[in-house]
RNA sequence: GCCUCGGUACUCCAACGGUAGAGAGGGCAGACUCAAAAUCUGCACAGUGUCGGUUCGAGUCCGACUCGAGGCACCA
């Protein structure tokens, strides 16, 4: 009888093991092997590792331990995401300090990571909050300083009032702050910014690069999110101003049909024309509740259009006509001029207000018989151009070519584009974070802190106060605010605010080429040898801000001269989440389970099989479909294979029994293939089926001391490495090998035993199957037709009917068509 | 509102335009056992969300609808 197979007794054996040979190094310089870079995304240190991080983590293991077999130099690294605000509020909870709270959340997902036994190379490791490494923030900050792309401005920005800080554009969602949910409101501060916004056309373009290498979704989000659009500015004069007012419209094949004329209510350029009118109370009135809206409320849909008629006109440079100028919050201050001209008739929202203010509405594109100025309803498709003089008679696109090229010809307009994406707003109030390397002097201004001084490193949080004030707790370090001007020698201060985590993750990718190099960012020849990242992996939920923070560095990193590429992440794979009866899980909602009890409960492998096995890589997982005693019994039904072998190490496999060793070589070509193309659920199903084929083998084939018994065993063994590790060590030494089974090498298949011996034809008539016969996989079509024609069923189905087209498709199937 | 992706047994999921079922969970029955667990063997359960089209042939391609998930959301 088999004795059990003793889950953690296993992991507790092999584990010590693996620490002293070390597999998964990756940086000795004589290494032969070809480079490759797999890269999980690093977690955040807020407590334990979770399910989510063991699916993110088993998936890239799968990649990394799979190049690694087939005989590549893998670098695999881990490191820490560990400034930010979780550490904050933890230690503003506990009345400890951010960087004991961070340091030991590392320690224990550290300790969770060997045990989850990870091709992690332990050899380079960073934390983002090491002096070491945001010294380096520090330096990228000044470079991009250097080139004007890190600014600073005053403007409405996003405030979140529980968080007390600022927040980019990506770091508010549906109104709500990311982090703590509450509703984000607007205020008006002087913050950094990053001048993202000058790359749009680049980041936008450059993914042309990625298309079949990133996940469709997150290249079409990220298209989404700069969202591109192509129009023309249009001046308009203003009664009573000497300088017109420029718009920006993506139709100006529809100027003919503008009746009115809409500014931002929150816009400069409002405030100016509403002066001295007798609106100028009401406008007043009116900003006054616009400044008090909150995202939520600009969110809501259906919302009635409000504004106010400022008593002003515009003057419509292809006709002449008086438009009269609204305020109001549904033109937004910070895109285009944040001025329109509204035509109601092509446009939904114009409509709205027009219908709301009760102004009017002209046709001037017709929609085959839909006429907006008596349905009320915008039509805005493509259609004949009427009611526009010159225009008349044209259509969409004709119209666009020339009417800008009128306006271009009479200095009243030109093509231009305009972004969703604003520019990176990367001013932070809290303490754990980057402090930005600025020093503000009365006589010199913005001082950058000279190369030598960084890094400029945090002060003790010890007396303190890191509670949300709204203004950065670094403030009233007395003794680190206050410095003497690098340029002038007077007293000055430094800037107290600290910088977007994002700005860490956005070139972590970098540095783990050497994670401890002192003089500089990274190592230029190794970054050249290892970069980009062929394969990285992570959530989807970063589809967004970090990727495009990072593909934006990359390509300034590029222009000054310190990388050859432009795109940072040649792969992308985004898994999916690990949920629980449907929803995420939480605390909160009861449904959290938890990593270590799982692992506790049925060891390491049986849970990174159950995740990888669960469903594709990019599907989110439930938990409670899940069976990781599934799993377990797999695992040793595997394991009892390797203790069944009884032939010797070395035995020629040749002699093996053929129909083994043809199941044994399908299975690892169709593992090949579905390693490769991420399908790593139908991966393991191959292997599954290879252990039942072997199985069958040894209790009613060939019998367990065949030589193709053996060869299975040990491609079982090595499949297995890819995501039971500590089992396929297990099954290598069972059966007489040295560890490590990670760096055994994939084994090779033979294409002669590919060959099926026989395949199943069928024959049908009409696309209907009549019958089902076993034949060579070699036959011909001739021979197929032949045979189908002979056979009784398929005569039958014909019945004499006249056969119209025969499709023969060797050795598959025979079509006859009556 | 706009855009994207997806609906296959009780459940999770496989199927180069060519036999719908690879794999797993769960269920039932049997073998082994004093019994249970483990193990082994066997069985049942769907015709692919709906409608239409292309094709010799459609789960797969196209169109519409429907349901579900996600993204964007007054971006002119």
């Amino acid at each position: 009888m088999h004795e059990a197979y003793d889950v953690h007794g296993v992991e507790a054996k092999w584990l010590p093991i693996w620490d002293e040979i070390a597999p998964f190094r990756s940086g000795r310089a004589d290494d032969p092997r070809p480079k490759k870079y797999v890269l999980d995304m690093f977690p955040y240190p807020s407590g334990d590792l979770h399910m989510g991080h063991a699916e993110a983590y088993a998936m890239g293991d799968v990649i990394s331990r799979y190049w690694i077999q087939k005989g590549f130099n893998v670098m695999h690294p881990i490191g820490w995401d560990s400034f930010g605000l979780p550490a904050e509020n933890a230690a503003i909870k506990r009345g400890s300090s951010p960087k004991e709270w961070t340091y030991e959340n590392i320690a224990v997902q550290k300790a969770s990571m060997r045990r989850y036994a990870c091709s992690f190379d332990w050899d380079r490791v960073l934390h983002t909050s090491d002096p070491e490494y945001y010294k380096w923030n520090q330096w990228l900050f000044l470079e991009l300083y250097k080139k004007g792309l890190a600014y600073r401005k005053n403007s409405a920005v996003n405030w979140c009032p529980s968080c007390q800080t600022v927040l980019a554009n990506e770091q508010v969602v549906a109104g709500l702050c990311e982090r703590c949910d509450t509703a984000v409101t607007k205020k008006k501060l002087y913050q950094w910014y990053f001048k993202i916004t000058d790359y749009a056309d680049r980041l936008l373009d450059d993914m042309e690069q990625l298309e079949g290498k990133w996940p469709e979704k997150v290249l079409l989000m990220q298209r989404n999110w700069i969202g591109r659009s192509i129009g023309a500015e249009v001046q308009f004069l203003i009664e009573g101003r000497e300088a017109p007012v420029t718009v920006y419209t993506t139709r100006p094949d529809t100027l003919h049909g503008a009746t009115f004329m809409v500014v931002a209510a929150d816009s400069d350029l409002a405030s100016e024309l509403a002066a001295g009118t007798t609106s100028e109370a009401e406008f007043k009135t009116y900003l006054e509740g616009v400044k008090k809206e909150s995202d939520i409320d600009r969110l809501a849909t259906d919302r009635p259009k409000t504004g106010v008629f400022l008593n002003r006109y515009a003057i419509n440079p292809v006709n002449g006509e008086k438009l009269p100028i609204w305020a109001s919050d549904y033109v937004l201050a910070d895109y285009g001029t944040g001025a329109i001209m509204a035509v109601p008739a092509h446009d939904d929202r114009d409509m709205q207000f027009a219908k709301a203010m009760g102004l009017p509405v002209r046709t001037v594109v017709d929609c085959e018989g839909e006429d907006p100025s008596t349905t009320f309803i915008a039509t805005t498709g493509d259609g004949k151009m009427i009611n526009s003089g010159p225009l008349n008679g044209l259509n969409k696109a004709e119209a666009i070519a020339k009417i800008t090229a009128e306006l271009a010809e009479k200095k009243l307009g030109k093509p231009a584009k305009n972004y969703r994406l604003r520019d990176w707003l990367i001013s932070r109030q809290r303490f754990w974070g980057t402090p930005i390397p600025i020093i503000h002097c009365e006589k010199c201004g913005e001082v950058p802190v000279p190369q030598e001084q960084l890094p400029v490193e945090l002060p003790d949080s010890q007396g303190l106060d890191l509670k949300p004030k709204g203004s950065s707790p670094l403030g009233a370090a007395e003794e680190w605010v206050n410095v003497a001007c690098p340029q002038c020698g007077a007293p000055a201060k430094r800037d107290a605010d600290t910088m977007d985590t994002f700005v860490d993750s956005s070139w972590y990718f970098l540095r783990y080429t050497n994670p401890d190099l002192s003089t500089a960012a990274f190592d230029k020849q190794l970054v050249e040898e290892w970069l980009p990242v062929d394969q990285y992996v992570g959530g989807v939920t970063h589809a967004i801000l970090h990727l495009l923070y990072s593909r934006f560095f990359t390509k300034v990193l590029h222009d000054i001269g310190m990388v050859s590429f432009t795109e940072p992440f040649t792969r992308l794979l985004n898994q999916g989440m690990v949920l629980m009866d449907g929803s995420a899980m939480s605390k909160s909602r009861g449904n959290l389970v938890r990593l270590s009890e799982q692992l506790d409960t049925h060891g390491v492998d049986a849970i990174r099989i159950s995740l990888v096995f669960a469903g594709p890589p990019e599907d989110d997982i439930d938990w409670a479909d899940v069976s990781p005693s599934g799993s377990l019994k797999f695992l040793n039904r595997a394991w009892r294979i390797a203790g069944d072998v009884t032939s010797a190490v070395g035995v020629d496999f040749t002699t093996g029994d053929v129909g083994l060793r043809k199941i044994t070589h399908k299975a690892i070509a169709d593992i090949s293939l579905a390693v490769e193309t991420f399908r790593f659920n139908v991966a393991i199903a191959r292997v599954m089926e290879l252990v039942n084929g072997t199985r069958k083998a040894i209790d009613s084939g060939c019998g367990p001391a065949d030589p193709a018994v053996r060869e299975a065993a040990e491609a079982i063994a090595i499949a297995l490495s890819l995501v039971a590790p500590f089992t396929a060590e297990e099954m290598w030494s069972l059966l007489g090998h040295k560890p490590a089974v990670a760096l055994a090498g994939w084994p090779t298949v033979d294409p002669a035993l590919l060959e099926a011996d026989a395949v199943t034809a069928i024959f049908q008539v009409n696309g209907k199957i009549k019958a089902r016969v076993e034949v060579s996989p070699s036959i011909s079509n001739g021979d197929l037709e032949a045979m189908a024609l002979a056979n009784a069923e398929i005569i039958a189905g014909i019945a004499g009917a006249e056969i119209k087209k025969k499709i023969v498709v060797a050795p598959k199937l025979v079509n006859i068509v009556i």
